[in-house]
Parts: C-alpha cells; sequence; structure tokens
DNA sequence: TTGCTTATGTTTGTTTTTGTTTGTTTTATT
DNA sequence: AATAAAACAAACAAAAACAAACATAAGCAA
C-alpha cells in the first residue's frame, strides 16, 4: 500500500472514529508502529489531526470538510444530470453569476475553462475557478462557516454594481406554490439581488427540494427564464408554468445516461 | 493531451478507487513500471492527478494540496521561523488581517483555531481558515490568477471600513533605504490602507527580499511596529530604526532548530 | 528503403520509505 | 516520590521506489 492511501485511511478512520491508536494501525496496516507514528506526525503538520500519546484525535477542520464532501454526494446523479444540461446554456464571453451551494459547485466544475467572467459568493467556486482562465470576481464579506459563501451587506451591495448575462441559482426548497423558500434572510436577498441584476434567470433544483417551506418567499418558480430539474413534468403541468422554459433531465439513478 | 489509452484507463481507474500504484498497473498493462511513471507524470502535468511515492491520488478539488505545494517551497524554513514568531504576537479576541503571501498563508496556518476575526484578501488564506472556528472576513473584487488575492478598488473600499487591531503585512522587496516596494499599485494602497486601518502593524519580511526595489514605495520599515525578519541585526542597526520593535529570528536553514 | 520521432525497456545511482535498535520520555501505579 | 510499563524518537540499515541516461523498438513520412 502506498503511503498517503494509508494516511488518507487514517484519516477516514479518524473521521468516522473520533480517535485512533498507533498499535491498532500497525496490526491493520500490518506496518510497524514507527511507520505509523511517522504518519501521524505528517498529518499533523498539515493540521489535519492531533497526535496524542498512543494515537491521534480529529481535528475538527477535518470535520467540516468531511461534512461538506458528505453533502455533495447526496443526489450526486441527479446533479450531474442537472449540471450538465446547464453547461449548454452557457456562451463565450458571458457574465455569469453562480450561487453558492453544492449544485451549483458541480456547474463550475463543468464550466469552459476561459471567456468568461464568474461571479460568486461561494469560496469553494471561487478558489476552483480560480485555476481555471476564466475572470473571477468574489463578492466579499464574512464568510458562513456552514456554507462557505458570503451574504451579508457587503456582498449584496457589492452585487448590485454588475451587470449580469446569466445568473445560475440553487434553492435550499420549493413551496406548495412553486416559491422558492430560505430560512435565512440574508441568503434570500442574494437570490433577489442577482436576480434582479441578471438579464436571464436559471434555476437548478433537484426533485427533493420540492414541496418543502421556509421562512422567507424568494421568488416564483414563474419568475425564471429556464428551470432545469429532475422533478416529474406532469406533476408540474399543473401549475401555469407558461412563462419558463422548463427543462427536464430524466435521471436513472443507477445508470446515469439519460441526461 | 492524453496519448494513449493505458493513460485513459488510469484516469478512470483512479477515480474509481480514488487512489492507485504504479506496480499494479505495470502488471495491469503488461509494461515496466518506468512506463507508468511517465504516464503519470504526464497526467500529473495536466492536474488530472497527483503524483505519490508509490502511485498517484486522484486530484483533489479542495485546498488542502496547495496546501501541501506550498510546503515545498523555497524560503519555507525561514517562514516557518517567522511566522512561528508572529504568532506570539497574537491575542484572543482580536482583528486582525492577513495580508496576501506566502508568508502569510503559513501564519494563517498557525493561528489558534477559535477568538479571532481574520480580515484578508488572500482567497487561499480565507478558503484555509474557513475551516477554522475564527470569523473569516474576505475582501471582494477580481481575483488575481498569480496571486490568488483581490486588490481591486472593491477590495480597497471595503477595508477602509474595517477596525483592525493587529495587521500582518509581508512585501516582495525592500530598497536600500529601506522601503517596502511593489511593482503593482494595486498591491501598494491594500498594503497602505491596512496599515492606516490597524492600531498595530506588523511586517512579516525574510532576508532574500532585502536590497532590492520596485516602481511604488509603500511604507519605511521604520513605519511599522514591529518587524520579524531573519536579516542579518548588525546590518539594520546601520540604519535608523529605534522606532520599530525589531525582532530577528535565526534560522539555520538545514537545522531548523534555532527560532 | 532511410531518417526521424516517439514510446518503451534497462541500467545505474539516488532518494524515499520502512523496520530495527537503542535510549529517552511519558503515563500509570504503588 | 519511586517504580515499572508503555510509548516515543533518534540513528542507522535495508528495502522499495524513483529518475537520469542510454539503448532498443515501433511507427511514419519522405
Amino acid at each position: 500500500m502506498i503511503s498517503n492511501n494509508r494516511q488518507l485511511e487514517i484519516l477516514s478512520l479518524l473521521s468516522e472514529k473520533g480517535n485512533v491508536s498507533v498499535e491498532e494501525f500497525a496490526i491493520k496496516f500490518n506496518v510497524s508502529k514507527m511507520t505509523i507514528r511517522r504518519d501521524l506526525e505528517k498529518l499533523q503538520e498539515n493540521n489535519l489531526l492531533q497526535r496524542t500519546h498512543g494515537g491521534a484525535l480529529m481535528n475538527r477542520v477535518l470535520l467540516q470538510e468531511m461534512a461538506y464532501n458528505d453533502k455533495r454526494e447526496e443526489n450526486a446523479e441527479i446533479k450531474q444530470c442537472i449540471t450538465r444540461k446547464a453547461v449548454t446554456f452557457l456562451e463565450n464571453n458571458k457574465i455569469i453569476y453562480l450561487d453558492a451551494g453544492t449544485t451549483t459547485f458541480e456547474l463550475a466544475q463543468k464550466l469552459p475553462t476561459q471567456d468568461l467572467t464568474v461571479i460568486t459568493n461561494d469560496i469553494r467556486i471561487a478558489a476552483h475557478l480560480m485555476l481555471s482562465n476564466n475572470q473571477v470576481i468574489f463578492l466579499g464579506g464574512l464568510i458562513g462557516k456552514e456554507t462557505g459563501s458570503v451574504t451579508d451587506v457587503y456582498a449584496q451591495e457589492m452585487l448590485k454594481e454588475f451587470n449580469i448575462d446569466v445568473a445560475f441559482l440553487g434553492t435550499s426548497s420549493v413551496d406548495n406554490e412553486m416559491n422558492l423558500c430560505t430560512p435565512d434572510i440574508n441568503r434570500m436577498k442574494m437570490k433577489k439581488i442577482a436576480y434582479e441584476s441578471a438579464n436571464k434567470s436559471i434555476l437548478l433544483v433537484d426533485s427533493s427540494k420540492f414541496y418543502s417551506k421556509s421562512l422567507y418567499k424568494i421568488l416564483n418558480i414563474n419568475d425564471f427564464d429556464v428551470v432545469i430539474t429532475d422533478f416529474d413534468v406532469n406533476e408540474l403541468t399543473n401549475f401555469d408554468l407558461k412563462a419558463t422554459e422548463f427543462v427536464s433531465v430524466k435521471c436513472n439513478r443507477k445508470e446515469d445516461k439519460e441526461c
């Protein structure tokens, strides 16, 4: 087994159990304790765990990263389908806005590597796109720990100043009347401002988000120019959706071929 | 880019398993290990994976790997010494500013994990600290590709609004008259604003930066409350440094014990 | 064919990783 | 505090992986 791989496994077990012992791993990987100690030392250097006498404790930094990765996994196939469709709405030299969220993060990874200007309030999206040849503008402010995004008044004011060609928005829920909802007032405002600043707004929403509501109404699904979703078309035709281009991606969870 | 089928298969297996070993593939494809290494080398050049001793890991999107790469940087040991000293100037519940740069990035990794408010214009610093329990405020704007930082008018205006307890600044050069210099007007302004907004300013500068000048003067070394450097003390006493608390870290490049 | 380029294998010496030994430090117990 | 047991870490040695340089083979155009 290659050493980095062993270190990754140590981290992964650590995140499950919270603490690990040197002996445990020496046996598990069939290497000497010294080797495990050296692994732990290296991992500690990178702030990935906290060594103790006899083993190591989890660093809470790691916890959060894992939580984020887990969240990414949820509905992964569906998000792949949705974002794969979303990129077809892109054109060169456009200014786009990417809302904070896991779906838009997936979209960020599928963007062309150049000729776009991308505005975002999600630090993970910004950090990722920084490596591309696109122009990246990050909205400033206090970074929210759970979401890795900025939504405060700084970000809101800054966002108002841009002329956006296409805004890609996500949402945490859609209620019975097809209103997008969110429990947080700042997130609500960010989305509204993005919508208002953009010539065209595209909603990315997977079916798990429907029929649940929370405190703030943001916009109605009808307000969007395009809605990309795996939600059942028939259910939606009960509503008056003529104003919206409606793209339903059929997504077979297992085979992932239809999209 | 990808020259053959084998490399494609390596990537595909890598994305399935997360890691691969050289030996495994040498056997699987019935070629020499050297050939596999050359494949991995090529794929790494294209940022498609991360080589390790014995094999390769999937290329991770998160910034952990960046931290990794930074470890291998030139004056790494000296920067370690300087930043180790710098953290001793921190107190709980303070508002600090971290300038963009590799030295301050090192410092960010050594910060306590809570009770600080950190303002920064460096996205790597922000992304890293986001995982801690400190409050993190990122200054918005266009992200510069080479530096991963924002220095434009948005960032400048935003920075002016904060009350900073301690600002930690770096610099690209210090000229013969002990003025900090930079070739970029926006970077110059950012540093000046940070200096003016802060109660206390601490300069982190390694000896390689001295005696070289560039277009814009920022500040004089005497303006700082504290200067932390590995530069030879005797050379500096030729200048009138009484206004500045001067901390010289002795750093033995090889042994790295003095600090 | 010849000459060129590219991919691969082999040899060699170097670097990295790992295990072992030894003596020290930490922890727990009396 | 004294003691024993466990964990640790420095130093060395062995093994594995690596990479440069050269040799060989394959593919391809003139």
